[in-house]
DNA sequence: GCGATACGTTACCGACCGGTAACATGACTG
DNA sequence: CAGTCATGTTACCGGTCGGTAACGTATCGC
């Protein structure tokens, strides 16, 4: 029991901070990109994650101050995913578009995949105060941003032309994945999307 | 007040179809589209109609079921609008992408849209046994049905890629106006589908 | 006048929404 | 031992959710 009760009291990983924040939080995040942020109450949240509705607001200011930090760590998720795809590819970004693209295919035809999160809660949420609208057009400018990069250092005729039309291509295969559900996988319109950016990037490379 | 009176109670517009559920309707529809499905309840669609909740229950048997006459609806009408920007291009495929793409970039890009809305409804539905899902579904593949066939009547060497790409291309305008507001209409990344939807088709016919 | 049809009004149902107050408990630290 | 801090418990708030019951009324065609 002493070792069991000192890895769970004396140091959980970091100095102050506990564990029920924590789980909240990942709770959350499962639920909001499984079921979407409106479908997902309070109460839900905090009793798949074991607690109680006071825990939740001593850790979280409001549901929407968690939805905005639920959609910065997606965006810190996403980043990550995107330089871990794009690093073995140093130095030759047409390259790095193609295994963006695959890697995109592969994880958007998942079976757990409900699309972009952030995409998702661009279409849920109307309202422009709202803590997570500033997230959502951040995260979806650097995507943007990126693109164009990587069509300049290919040196596309157009880049920015072309950096647009590899965004659309992602995006759209966001939204076919939630229409036709995982059938996209075979065959399916997702698919065609990488084969699509190369087609592309040849007419802008020659 | 005779004149004024006979108008509305004699012959409205059609026998036996009254106004109070048609009144009902365009307005649910207006709401679902402005502001998502889940976000609108029942009072304020009555409420905004001018009605009671008991005249909306007498008229639809529930609000899922009035989701999915909405979709219809948007379906319908969706059609009606790809026909008639197709029609003075008969016989010339490749001319009619271009001018889809050409409406759907306009479209899109005007101040009231608010995308796809049976892509929100993807969205925000997650239920599949919701009578919206198979509406959503059958207008998708309808949509990519209709880009195959476009692509093989202009004798692409990949129909059925170069269908799927124009596919993405255009669901992915659809997200990109909800992330980016208005602002996609002047050099944002949805003005950028025409051009790339022609240069896709450039590549596929040489 | 008659019933039928369409619509409005009021009140209500149980469930859930986001959010809060007051209080108890347990563990770790000084 | 005392204090503090994170957590749990219970109860509650006003409001909204989708949906229904009962009843009143106005206008039809017959």
């Amino acid at each position: 029991m002493n070792p069991a009760k000192s890895e769970a009291s004396v140091a959980p990983e970091l100095p102050g901070k506990p564990r029920v924040r924590d789980r909240i939080f990942e709770t959350a995040c499962d639920l909001f990109y499984r079921q979407g942020i409106r479908a997902v109450g309070v109460d839900a949240i905090v009793g798949e994650a074991g607690t109680n509705k006071m825990s939740f607001y001593r850790s979280f200011a409001s549901k929407d101050e968690l939805v905005a930090e639920y959609l910065r760590s997606r965006d810190r998720c996403f980043w990550q995913w995107w330089d871990a795809v794009v690093a073995p590819h140093a130095g030759n970004p047409r390259a790095q578009v193609e295994a963006i693209f695959e890697a995109h295919v592969n994880k958007t035809c998942s079976k757990e995949s409900r699309g972009c999160g952030l995409a998702n809660a661009a279409v849920e949420i109307v309202e422009d105060e709202h803590p997570a609208r500033s997230v959502i057009v951040a995260h979806k400018s650097e995507i943007r941003r990126r693109f164009r990069t990587l069509a300049a250092a290919m040196s596309a005729c157009d880049p920015d032309q072309l950096g647009d039309a590899l965004m659309l291509l992602m995006e759209g295969g966001y939204l076919a994945r939630l229409t036709f559900g995982q059938s996209c996988a075979h065959g399916g319109p997702v698919t065609s999307a990488l084969k699509a950016a190369r087609t592309l990037m040849d007419a802008h490379q020659r």
